[in-house]
DNA sequence: CACATTTATCCACATTTATCCACTACATGT
DNA sequence: ACATGTAGTGGATAAATGTGGATAAATGTG
């Protein structure tokens, strides 16, 4: 299960190394794309399998069903990680999500998260705030 | 079962030792994530598998659930016992739940909470006034 | 076809993290 | 009261990880 959070930096040549926790479990070929709030999702290819049948599955009249899996699945890319775990992030998604040189990366169990660290810090801070309700919210979840 | 309550120190390492009453239980795996008020959650292997299902399981809107579950599952994170029986606290946790050199460390039956030793002063004193109230409101339980 | 630019592979360094061992304090039992 | 054992703390050394740079291959362009 892919869980924590770690600050990595992305070098001068657009490499990103991945944390080694996560290596074993993301194989040595992994789908980068876009994420939702600005962030870039990746994930292992067989988790991409299921992700993209859900993405086909849409009722595809909708306009906003097209734009959104348009983005997803246009926006995907494979990407192989060098002997040293790192992965190149292309150049538009690096712009999308606004990633500078300091990037958090999330474990969220099936996917990896990859946000700027700055834009990060500001949805954590309100999401934090967010967690004492949550929680009353939902009663016995027991956290 | 997990209970009673222990101070620890965070060493310069950011090492700590949890108390040897609970190890046993605990294995030489445990989860480590935010807590509710401010304080660090604890589980074993087998209870986070049950936190984690129920997060998949959440009923609230879609922004309100991602950003739940970035917070448990990112802020979450297994660390190993070492042969002394210490764990590893991420920088983020630390900082998150405003730990400093003593901690304190509670057992609630099926996970621990950590917490400043301070913190948890100051919420002791309110929450023992608050007992009989409590008490008085879960009559109905049979308490 | 030659050149320039990008992309991939490889290696080296510095910092962090993990493992190991030693010391002190408290508790227990003889 | 003393010895013994257990638990918590601190430090030292070894391994792993992340980062930066250098060199070789590939790609595209004039």
């Amino acid at each position: 299960m892919l869980i924590g959070q770690y600050e990595h930096t992305i070098d001068i040549k657009k490499r990103l190394a991945l944390p080694a926790k996560f290596r074993g479990e993301l194989g040595d070929k992994i789908i980068i794309t876009r994420g939702i709030e600005g962030c870039l999702a990746v994930y292992t290819e067989a988790e991409w399998k299921i992700m993209s049948d859900k993405l086909g599955a849409l009722t595809i009249s909708q306009a906003e069903a097209r734009s959104f899996t348009r983005m997803i699945l246009a926006g995907a890319m494979e990407v192989s990680l060098d002997k040293l775990g790192r992965i190149l992030v292309p150049d538009y998604l690096k712009e999308y999500a606004g990633l500078k040189k300091n990037v958090v990366i999330c474990g969220l169990s099936n996917r990896l998260e990859i946000w700027d660290a700055e834009k990060w810090e500001t949805y954590k801070i309100a999401a934090e705030k967010g967690v004492d309700e949550i929680v009353s919210k939902l009663g016995g979840l027991g956290i």
